[in-house]
RNA sequence: CGCGGGGUGGAGCAGUUUGGUAGCUCGUCGGGCUCAUAACCCGAAGGCCGUAGGUUCAAAUCCUGCCCCCGCAACCA
């Protein structure tokens, strides 16, 4: 038993799962299958964090008590799963008995060993916030969220004495250079140790100002912090400090996380660890965000789809292979549609897929889809199986260390070897020769170089790799994939591909996503750009210092103008944006296949159902935009009048997504 | 001095830890092949690696100053 064990964030349930939540969760998983190949016993675990202010908060605003709304909020996590092709060894919810009692059991070992002590604590509290603000943080001596003085409160709390670790800690990663990962992410943490003295942490809420947490086992008063409460679920996951399996597993945990929880996963949760004399996990493995900006798309199409709903449109294993190969693990990277079905087509249809479709073609054709007996290799075929054994180690290699993305790459580097070796070997032309010895060793040396490709691919597209692996006649179990280990072997040895199996006739595992938006994308671009180029070239100069209107508005070019696509839409739903009292959250169908949300600031002078069936002019081709919690997908346009506002809207009903010109 | 990220051929990004011929994908241009998903293969054009100094035999890579973008925050779409 060679174990290993990852744990994803325990997530928060005041917000529904986003591509963050899909994508940590994703490579957790591609990280599981891919150890599980390796030769591991390996294992990640998921869950939700269900305590805290926030929760509670989230809870009275929508009506629900806390049970509800935590209950339907981890059921829409534990539901996403699946639809991503993920498979979570363990599900853990932190408002759990078997949790509470792992923490209860934690807490009292610290303090038993006299690491948690009873102070006074005196701050800064914003009751907007619900925190305590240090000195430092406050501007002006207002809060900064808010904007409002703070009331200083001095309250007696329990705390962990997390300062005597510093040095310990420190010490620790230094020694540990694999400790935290990728190197950035160490080196901002040492800073920050180097920065100043690590306070102690606060680990109890009075139960005056919180009820929903675990009680401290010392005193029924107070109920845990909510940091010091989730992050023991990864222990719990394993049925808790002391039993046979933590013991057996604990040693080898990983974390995976996103850069905004990086403080309390290497600070905080090494020292408690610590403290409570358990050994650490072996490593912290730190991503960047996913950014979605000026979607191109969604300004041609007009469509402006969720990143999970992409997943569906595109099939989970396509997006799977996008999210790992497009972003460089630890650094920020963009969401787009456009750059997805431009890998989608580049990689996974013009070379790798195409690489399945002529081969087996030809196999089909010219040796009756059965796998052919090599003769002896040349030059061309030692060639290539020095370029695959190096590619094939190199991606294991930098999968292993999370660089996906250069893994990817390196593996590629054999698919276009392979593809070029069909251009060199040519075996339609040894086909026409009747060379059927030659013919045989370039077939079967491209079945068996294909097969290794599908087989280092299943941890990132299972099901895809499963059905390429299928075609080249090796059984695979559906759910629990190749056997463990099966990469082991794969680097160095060439002959597993056994001769005379039965392979598909054909294949077209990923077929091209013709950019059905024809081509006024294109066409638009170059109206844009050319006539700007020309209009401020003749007119804007001599023109534009003078030509100011009336109302101060300078002019603009009529090619600015065109590019503002302003259409006419029928408001179909509308309601109050949960975390804005001026905001509307308003459905607008806009002649696509979903109505598009847009968040307009008029909620003081509309109600809510005063606008179902109404329409309006809307700006649809404006970046979208998250407001407090809530994507923007356009503006609607509308009229401050002294009475009120009024909608900018047509003389008649028209269709909606009729655009204004 | 709020915190942080970044400025590399037309676009998007690696490379910077361990200085030593500037790399990948897309796009553009030319050619080849016909097994294949208008795919594949070859070749070419295109970069003073933001800027000014410094260290060095040698700097995209180390040091210092400066300029410019972006995220976080903001009831603003």
């Amino acid at each position: 038993m060679n174990p290993y064990y990852l744990t994803t964030p325990i997530y928060y349930v005041n917000a529904l799962p986003h591509l963050g939540h899909a994508y940590t969760t994703i490579v957790a998983d591609c990280l599981t299958r891919f150890e599980h190949l390796m030769g591991k016993d390996a294992l990640f675990i998921t869950g939700t964090d269900e305590h805290g202010d926030k929760i509670v908060q989230a809870a009275e605003k929508q009506g629900k008590s806390v049970r509800e709304l935590t209950d339907e909020v981890s059921a829409a996590f534990s539901a996403l799963w699946p639809l991503l092709e993920t498979q979570p060894g363990h599900f853990v919810r932190t408002s759990g008995e078997e949790h509470k009692a792992v923490v209860k059991a934690f807490l009292q070992k610290i303090y038993d060993a006299g690491d948690i002590y009873f102070g006074e604590y005196g701050g800064h509290y914003c009751y907007g916030c619900e925190r305590f603000y240090t000195e430092k943080e406050l501007e002006n001596g207002l809060c900064p969220q808010h904007l409002v003085k703070p009331e200083y409160i001095s309250e007696r709390n329990y705390f962990f004495r997390m300062s005597r670790y510093q040095d310990w800690l420190k010490n620790h990663i230094l020694d540990n250079p694999d400790f935290i990962r990728p190197e950035r992410y160490r080196t901002e943490v040492l800073a920050l140790l180097d920065s100043g003295a690590l306070d102690d942490l606060c680990i109890s809420r009075p139960k005056t100002r919180l009820t929903w947490g675990i009680e401290l086992p010392f005193d029924p008063e107070y109920v845990c912090y909510v940091w010091f409460d989730a992050l023991l679920a990864y222990t719990t996951a394993l049925g808790g400090p002391g039993t046979e399996a933590f013991n057996a597993r604990w040693p080898y945990a990983e974390h995976l996380v996103a850069k905004d929880i990086l403080k309390p996963h290497a600070i905080f949760w090494p020292t408690m660890l610590k403290a409570a004399g358990l050994p650490l996990f072996r490593r912290l493995n730190v991503h960047g965000y996913w950014l979605i900006r000026d979607t191109k798309m969604s300004k041609s199409l007009g469509n402006v789809v969720s990143p999970l709903a992409m997943a569906k449109r595109y099939g989970i294993d396509a997006f799977r292979y996008f999210l790992l190969r497009e972003m460089h693990f630890g650094n920020d990277a963009n969401f787009s549609e456009e750059a997805l079905i431009l890998r989608l087509n580049a990689d996974l249809a013009n070379d790798l897929g195409n690489l399945f479709s002529r081969v087996l073609s030809m196999t089909a054709k010219f040796c009756g889809s059965v796998v052919p007996d090599p003769d002896a290799d040349t030059d061309l075929e030692l060639a290539l199986k020095n370029l695959a054994s190096e590619s094939l180690a190199n991606y294991q290699h930098l999968f292993r260390e999370t660089r996906f993305s250069n893994a990817l790459e390196s593996l590629w580097e054999l698919v276009r070897a392979l593809n070029k070796y069909v251009d060199t070997a040519a075996p339609w032309a040894l086909a026409k020769k009747g060379d059927a010895q030659r013919l045989g060793t370039v077939l079967y040396t491209l079945l068996e170089c294909m097969r290794k490709v599908a087989l280092h691919l299943w941890p990132v597209m299972p099901e895809k790799a499963g059905g390429m692996l299928a075609q080249l006649g090796v059984a695979v179990n559906e759910t629990s994939g190749p056997e463990a280990g099966a990469l082991l072997p794969e680097v160095a040895g060439f002959g597993l591909l056994r001769p005379g199996t039965r392979v598909a006739e054909s294949s077209n595992m990923f077929p091209r996503i013709e950019t059905a938006q024809e081509s006024p994308g294109r066409d638009e671009k170059k109206h844009t750009d050319a006539p700007v180029k020309g209009a401020s070239g003749e007119a804007l100069p001599p023109s534009s210092g003078s030509q100011q209107e009336a109302g101060g508005a300078e002019t603009i070019s009529f090619a600015d103008f065109q590019k503002l696509d302003i259409r006419v839409g029928t408001v179909v739903a509308c309601e109050q944006h949960p975390n804005a009292d001026k905001l509307l959250r308003v459905l607008v169908d806009l002649g696509e296949e979903k109505p598009r949300q847009v968040l307009a600031g008029i909620a003081e002078f509309f109600t809510p159902d005063a606008l179902v069936g109404r329409q309006a002019a809307v700006v649809a081709n404006l970046a979208p935009r998250s407001i407090r919690g809530l994507e923007s997908h356009g503006m609607i346009l509308a009229v401050r009048s002294e009475g009120g506002m009024e909608l900018v809207s047509v003389s008649g009903p028209v269709a909606p997504g009729s655009k204004v010109s």
